[in-house]
DNA sequence: GACTAACGTTTGTCACACTAACGCTAGACT
DNA sequence: AGTCTAGCGTTAGTGTGACAAACGTTAGTC
């Protein structure tokens, strides 16, 4: 065979190939909405989690505050969040989902369970269970909750 | 838990969180050799699978074209790679890795060896024979030679 | 009042993924 | 021999995500 046996027999290539390829399915899956990933990371854990700080919200969803700033500007834009300040702590906004938010994310969430269908496709039930097991053992995520992702 | 539970039930976004971790531990590991991803992948395709033109380089290690003339000139400069004219085709450049570039490859393939050991720690030995016949199957990856990564 | 730290924002850099277009070269066809 | 299509390598981009440092405002502690 060629194409480098060694980089096939490498975990971290072939996970770094299949998450490219999730990127690239769920990323189709949304194209047609104009919402990103991260969109929709922030969006589920609000709606999961209830109204945060953005800090909290950050560490929740995994994303840098920094970035969640944008994310943050693009869902209030599209009436999706609100944001207000702290009355308790004036450091702070606490951002919640809205009506139109959580109507939203049950747009996203169909697109986003279809799309992993389509990744898992070439596996079994089982082997997609083991999969998922696999892959929390390895990262920690059912026991690091806000592990960033 | 918090920490949006529809996230972690995810496979994409397992794959996400475990793959940017295994980018993490190999850039770590190769950091202080001034190598990154790339020039390892190159290297090592080139050392296994000979020397080749460029169009066919890319497809054997997965890199876009646009890409890799960037790779090579790094790898280039440092004395790891040749590229000279193919005689028989002067549209083609012809690739090959040096004394020098296969003595580098071995220096990196045992950082990224012990990279996937870190990575791999919470894993028993069955697991990581499981984790690895999995993501094969799931990107097809021992049945398509030259998938992009 | 001074000090330390949290919050959110701004400003950046870097790496990677990916595409389109171009000039040169090669092969097929007429 | 000329025309056409396609390959090769390069250039020039864009977009997304990952990540860090610094700053002004606010809060709590001493």
């Amino acid at each position: 065979m060629e194409g480098a046996e060694r980089l096939h027999a490498l975990p971290s290539r072939l996970l770094g190939l299949a998450a490219l390829q999730a990127d690239r399915i769920v990323g189709e899956a949304l194209a047609g909405t104009g919402a990103r990933k991260w969109h929709y990371a922030v969006l589920a854990t609000l709606v999961d989690d209830g109204p945060a700080g953005q800090a909290r919200l950050a560490e929740r969803s995994g994303i840098y505050r920094s970035d969640l700033v944008g994310v943050l500007a693009e869902l209030g834009a599209a009436g999706h969040v609100d944001r207000v300040p702290d009355p308790t702590d004036r450091r702070r906004n606490v951002v919640s989902a809205t009506a139109a938010g959580v109507r939203r994310l049950a747009e996203l969430d169909g697109l986003v369970q279809a799309a992993q269908e389509r990744l898992l496709a070439p596996l079994d039930r089982a082997q997609r269970a083991q999969l998922v097991n696999l892959l929390r053992a390895l990262t920690g995520a059912s026991t690091s909750p806000g592990e960033r992702g």
